[in-house]
DNA sequence: CCGTTAATTAACATTTGCGTTAAAAAAGGA
DNA sequence: TCCTTTTTTAACGCAAATGTTAATTAACGG
Protein backbone atom coordinates (compact mmCIF):
# COMPACT_ATOMS: atom_id res chain seq x y z
CA UNK A 1 0.00 0.00 0.00
CA UNK A 2 1.36 3.63 -0.80
CA UNK A 3 1.18 5.52 1.76
CA UNK A 4 -2.18 7.76 0.49
CA UNK A 5 -3.89 4.36 0.13
CA UNK A 6 -3.24 3.72 3.63
CA UNK A 7 -4.34 6.93 4.81
CA UNK A 8 -7.38 6.65 3.02
CA UNK A 9 -7.80 2.99 4.57
CA UNK A 10 -7.17 4.45 7.70
CA UNK A 11 -9.94 6.54 7.15
CA UNK A 12 -12.77 4.20 5.22
CA UNK A 13 -13.86 2.74 8.71
CA UNK A 14 -17.10 4.92 10.05
CA UNK A 15 -15.86 4.79 13.97
CA UNK A 16 -11.87 5.90 12.91
CA UNK A 17 -13.45 8.58 10.83
CA UNK A 18 -15.08 9.73 13.81
CA UNK A 19 -12.77 9.47 16.02
CA UNK A 20 -9.99 11.52 13.58
CA UNK A 21 -13.24 14.49 13.56
CA UNK A 22 -13.58 14.33 17.19
CA UNK A 23 -9.82 14.78 17.20
CA UNK A 24 -9.47 17.63 14.73
CA UNK A 25 -12.23 19.18 16.66
CA UNK A 26 -11.67 19.21 20.02
CA UNK A 27 -7.70 18.57 20.61
CA UNK A 28 -5.82 16.03 21.94
CA UNK A 29 -8.01 13.71 23.72
CA UNK A 30 -7.23 10.34 26.06
CA UNK A 31 -8.24 6.70 25.28
CA UNK A 32 -10.72 6.43 27.94
CA UNK A 33 -12.39 10.13 26.80
CA UNK A 34 -12.84 8.64 22.98
CA UNK A 35 -13.54 5.07 24.06
CA UNK A 36 -16.30 6.50 26.90
CA UNK A 37 -18.09 8.42 23.88
CA UNK A 38 -18.52 5.76 21.79
CA UNK A 39 -20.87 2.69 21.68
CA UNK A 40 -18.34 -0.19 21.24
CA UNK A 41 -15.87 -1.58 23.37
CA UNK A 42 -12.35 0.11 24.95
CA UNK A 43 -10.30 -2.77 23.71
CA UNK A 44 -11.70 -1.89 19.72
CA UNK A 45 -11.19 1.83 20.39
CA UNK A 46 -7.65 1.05 21.25
CA UNK A 47 -7.14 -0.94 17.97
CA UNK A 48 -8.45 1.66 15.81
CA UNK A 49 -6.68 3.64 17.17
CA UNK A 50 -3.17 1.45 16.75
CA UNK A 51 -4.68 1.76 13.17
CA UNK A 52 -4.36 5.24 12.85
CA UNK A 53 -1.50 5.83 14.31
CA UNK A 54 0.43 3.35 12.22
CA UNK A 55 -1.04 5.26 9.14
CA UNK A 56 0.40 8.39 10.41
CA UNK A 57 -3.19 9.83 10.78
CA UNK A 58 -2.91 10.29 14.59
CA UNK A 59 -0.24 10.95 17.05
CA UNK A 60 0.46 9.36 20.40
CA UNK A 61 1.59 10.88 23.55
CA UNK A 62 1.76 9.09 26.80
CA UNK A 63 1.45 10.61 30.23
CA UNK A 64 0.93 8.72 33.29
CA UNK A 65 -1.42 5.39 32.40
CA UNK A 66 -3.03 8.21 29.87
CA UNK A 67 -2.47 7.66 26.36
CA UNK A 68 -3.54 11.18 24.56
CA UNK A 69 -3.92 10.81 20.62
CA UNK A 70 -3.97 14.27 17.85
CA UNK A 71 -5.08 14.45 14.51
CA UNK A 72 -2.20 14.73 12.40
CA UNK A 73 -1.97 17.75 10.60
CA UNK A 74 0.23 16.08 7.62
CA UNK A 75 -2.03 13.50 7.18
CA UNK A 76 -4.75 15.99 6.12
CA UNK A 77 -2.36 17.87 3.58
CA UNK A 78 -1.78 14.89 1.89
CA UNK A 79 -5.25 14.47 0.91
CA UNK A 80 -5.72 17.85 0.35
CA UNK A 81 -2.22 17.87 -1.92
CA UNK A 82 -3.69 14.70 -3.26
CA UNK A 83 -6.92 16.64 -4.57
CA UNK A 84 -4.74 19.86 -6.00
CA UNK A 85 -2.72 17.86 -7.96
CA UNK A 86 -6.23 16.68 -9.76
CA UNK A 87 -7.76 20.11 -9.72
CA UNK A 88 -7.45 20.91 -13.29
CA UNK A 89 -9.78 17.63 -13.30
CA UNK A 90 -12.19 18.89 -10.85
CA UNK A 91 -12.57 22.20 -10.68
CA UNK A 92 -14.80 24.52 -12.28
CA UNK A 93 -17.99 24.56 -14.41
CA UNK A 94 -19.96 21.67 -15.85
CA UNK A 95 -19.51 23.41 -18.72
CA UNK A 96 -15.76 23.52 -18.93
CA UNK A 97 -15.15 19.91 -17.78
CA UNK A 98 -17.35 18.71 -20.77
CA UNK A 99 -14.58 20.80 -22.88
CA UNK A 100 -11.95 19.06 -21.00
CA UNK A 101 -13.41 15.62 -21.65
CA UNK A 102 -14.03 16.42 -25.35
CA UNK A 103 -10.37 17.58 -25.96
CA UNK A 104 -8.98 14.55 -24.32
CA UNK A 105 -10.81 11.77 -26.58
CA UNK A 106 -9.33 8.46 -25.40
CA UNK A 107 -12.81 7.04 -26.07
CA UNK A 108 -11.49 4.49 -28.63
CA UNK A 109 -10.69 1.14 -27.78
CA UNK A 110 -7.15 -0.39 -28.52
CA UNK B 1 -21.02 3.79 5.70
CA UNK B 2 -21.00 7.71 5.26
CA UNK B 3 -21.16 8.91 1.66
CA UNK B 4 -17.12 10.33 2.56
CA UNK B 5 -16.04 7.01 4.19
CA UNK B 6 -17.39 4.84 1.32
CA UNK B 7 -15.18 6.81 -0.83
CA UNK B 8 -12.36 6.84 1.19
CA UNK B 9 -13.15 3.11 1.06
CA UNK B 10 -12.59 2.96 -2.70
CA UNK B 11 -9.98 4.21 -2.65
CA UNK B 12 -7.71 2.63 -0.52
CA UNK B 13 -7.10 -0.09 -2.14
CA UNK B 14 -4.00 0.37 -4.19
CA UNK B 15 -5.48 -1.70 -7.88
CA UNK B 16 -8.57 1.07 -7.58
CA UNK B 17 -6.31 4.04 -6.97
CA UNK B 18 -4.16 3.59 -9.92
CA UNK B 19 -7.54 2.92 -12.29
CA UNK B 20 -8.99 6.05 -10.91
CA UNK B 21 -5.99 7.99 -11.47
CA UNK B 22 -5.52 6.19 -14.92
CA UNK B 23 -9.53 8.04 -16.21
CA UNK B 24 -8.61 11.59 -14.24
CA UNK B 25 -5.25 11.82 -16.32
CA UNK B 26 -6.32 10.26 -19.25
CA UNK B 27 -10.11 10.87 -19.29
CA UNK B 28 -12.56 8.07 -20.56
CA UNK B 29 -11.06 4.29 -20.85
CA UNK B 30 -12.54 1.27 -21.38
CA UNK B 31 -13.15 -2.12 -19.19
CA UNK B 32 -10.48 -4.04 -21.53
CA UNK B 33 -8.11 -0.93 -21.59
CA UNK B 34 -8.06 -0.76 -17.85
CA UNK B 35 -7.47 -4.58 -18.14
CA UNK B 36 -4.82 -4.92 -20.41
CA UNK B 37 -2.68 -2.10 -18.50
CA UNK B 38 -3.35 -3.94 -15.22
CA UNK B 39 -1.39 -7.21 -13.93
CA UNK B 40 -4.71 -8.96 -12.68
CA UNK B 41 -7.37 -10.61 -14.56
CA UNK B 42 -10.31 -8.73 -15.80
CA UNK B 43 -13.19 -10.30 -13.80
CA UNK B 44 -11.15 -8.70 -11.08
CA UNK B 45 -10.69 -5.46 -12.62
CA UNK B 46 -14.11 -5.72 -13.55
CA UNK B 47 -15.13 -5.90 -9.95
CA UNK B 48 -12.99 -3.13 -8.63
CA UNK B 49 -14.43 -0.33 -11.10
CA UNK B 50 -18.18 -2.03 -9.52
CA UNK B 51 -16.68 -1.12 -6.57
CA UNK B 52 -15.89 2.43 -7.68
CA UNK B 53 -19.13 3.24 -9.30
CA UNK B 54 -21.46 2.02 -6.59
CA UNK B 55 -19.06 4.15 -4.39
CA UNK B 56 -19.77 7.00 -7.26
CA UNK B 57 -16.23 7.55 -7.63
CA UNK B 58 -16.29 6.62 -11.72
CA UNK B 59 -19.42 6.54 -13.95
CA UNK B 60 -20.21 4.04 -16.55
CA UNK B 61 -21.15 4.49 -19.95
CA UNK B 62 -22.52 1.72 -22.31
CA UNK B 63 -21.94 1.96 -25.88
CA UNK B 64 -22.34 -1.93 -27.97
CA UNK B 65 -20.58 -4.00 -25.74
CA UNK B 66 -18.02 -1.77 -24.56
CA UNK B 67 -18.31 0.02 -21.09
CA UNK B 68 -16.25 2.85 -20.90
CA UNK B 69 -15.51 4.24 -17.50
CA UNK B 70 -14.74 8.14 -15.96
CA UNK B 71 -13.44 9.71 -13.02
CA UNK B 72 -16.59 11.53 -11.36
CA UNK B 73 -15.54 14.79 -10.62
CA UNK B 74 -18.04 15.47 -7.60
CA UNK B 75 -16.00 12.28 -5.71
CA UNK B 76 -12.80 14.56 -6.14
CA UNK B 77 -14.95 17.69 -5.06
CA UNK B 78 -16.38 15.70 -1.83
CA UNK B 79 -13.12 14.63 -0.39
CA UNK B 80 -11.29 18.19 -1.38
CA UNK B 81 -14.43 19.83 0.44
CA UNK B 82 -13.58 17.78 3.37
CA UNK B 83 -9.76 18.91 3.89
CA UNK B 84 -11.06 22.48 3.02
CA UNK B 85 -13.30 22.18 6.29
CA UNK B 86 -10.77 21.09 8.67
CA UNK B 87 -8.54 23.78 6.73
CA UNK B 88 -8.07 25.74 9.86
CA UNK B 89 -6.53 22.90 11.76
CA UNK B 90 -3.72 21.79 9.16
CA UNK B 91 -3.20 24.87 7.19
CA UNK B 92 -0.93 26.59 9.91
CA UNK B 93 2.31 25.33 8.68
CA UNK B 94 2.75 24.00 4.75
CA UNK B 95 5.99 22.05 5.25
CA UNK B 96 8.42 20.34 3.02
CA UNK B 97 8.95 17.06 1.46
CA UNK B 98 10.58 15.10 4.52
CA UNK B 99 7.44 15.69 6.36
CA UNK B 100 5.37 13.70 4.26
CA UNK B 101 7.69 11.14 4.18
CA UNK B 102 7.94 10.37 7.88
CA UNK B 103 3.96 9.60 7.51
CA UNK B 104 5.37 6.46 6.51
CA UNK B 105 7.42 5.06 9.44
CA UNK B 106 7.73 1.55 6.87
CA UNK B 107 9.16 3.85 4.04
CA UNK B 108 7.67 1.32 1.69
CA UNK B 109 6.80 3.68 -0.69
CA UNK B 110 5.82 1.88 -3.85
C1' DC C 1 2.56 -4.05 49.38
C1' DC C 2 -2.12 -3.88 47.67
C1' DG C 3 -5.93 -2.41 45.23
C1' DT C 4 -7.67 0.68 41.60
C1' DT C 5 -7.56 2.82 37.20
C1' DA C 6 -6.08 3.26 32.25
C1' DA C 7 -4.93 1.10 28.34
C1' DT C 8 -3.37 -2.55 25.56
C1' DT C 9 -2.76 -7.35 24.11
C1' DA C 10 -4.51 -12.21 23.56
C1' DA C 11 -7.72 -15.41 21.99
C1' DC C 12 -11.59 -16.31 19.46
C1' DA C 13 -15.66 -16.03 16.13
C1' DT C 14 -17.62 -13.91 12.22
C1' DT C 15 -17.69 -11.09 8.21
C1' DT C 16 -15.71 -8.80 4.41
C1' DG C 17 -12.43 -8.28 0.71
C1' DC C 18 -9.72 -9.87 -3.15
C1' DG C 19 -7.81 -13.11 -6.17
C1' DT C 20 -8.54 -17.14 -9.37
C1' DT C 21 -10.93 -19.98 -13.23
C1' DA C 22 -15.22 -21.25 -15.51
C1' DA C 23 -19.51 -19.92 -17.30
C1' DA C 24 -22.90 -16.72 -18.97
C1' DA C 25 -24.79 -12.60 -21.31
C1' DA C 26 -24.86 -9.40 -25.03
C1' DA C 27 -23.44 -7.25 -29.30
C1' DG C 28 -21.43 -7.71 -34.00
C1' DG C 29 -19.83 -9.72 -38.23
C1' DA C 30 -19.22 -13.47 -41.88
C1' DT D 1 -27.07 -19.02 -37.65
C1' DC D 2 -22.59 -19.54 -35.76
C1' DC D 3 -18.50 -17.74 -34.05
C1' DT D 4 -15.85 -14.11 -31.88
C1' DT D 5 -15.20 -10.29 -28.81
C1' DT D 6 -16.19 -7.73 -24.61
C1' DT D 7 -17.60 -7.75 -20.15
C1' DT D 8 -19.77 -9.37 -16.18
C1' DT D 9 -21.38 -12.93 -12.91
C1' DA D 10 -20.75 -17.39 -10.34
C1' DA D 11 -18.33 -20.34 -7.37
C1' DC D 12 -14.63 -21.02 -4.60
C1' DG D 13 -10.43 -20.39 -1.41
C1' DC D 14 -7.90 -17.72 1.59
C1' DA D 15 -6.23 -13.64 4.04
C1' DA D 16 -7.43 -9.51 6.50
C1' DA D 17 -10.58 -6.71 9.27
C1' DT D 18 -13.65 -6.08 13.22
C1' DG D 19 -16.14 -7.12 17.16
C1' DT D 20 -16.35 -9.55 21.80
C1' DT D 21 -14.55 -11.04 26.60
C1' DA D 22 -10.60 -12.27 29.43
C1' DA D 23 -6.01 -11.44 30.73
C1' DT D 24 -1.97 -8.51 31.08
C1' DT D 25 0.87 -4.42 31.69
C1' DA D 26 1.87 -0.10 33.85
C1' DA D 27 1.14 3.88 36.79
C1' DC D 28 -0.89 5.84 40.96
C1' DG D 29 -2.18 6.30 45.85
C1' DG D 30 -3.07 4.71 50.66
Amino acid sequence: MTRLTRTFAALSDDTRFALVDKLIRRGELSAGTLAAETEISAPAISRHLRVLREAGVITQRAQGTHRYYAANADALRAIHGWTMDHRAFWSGSLDRLDTLIALDPEGDDR
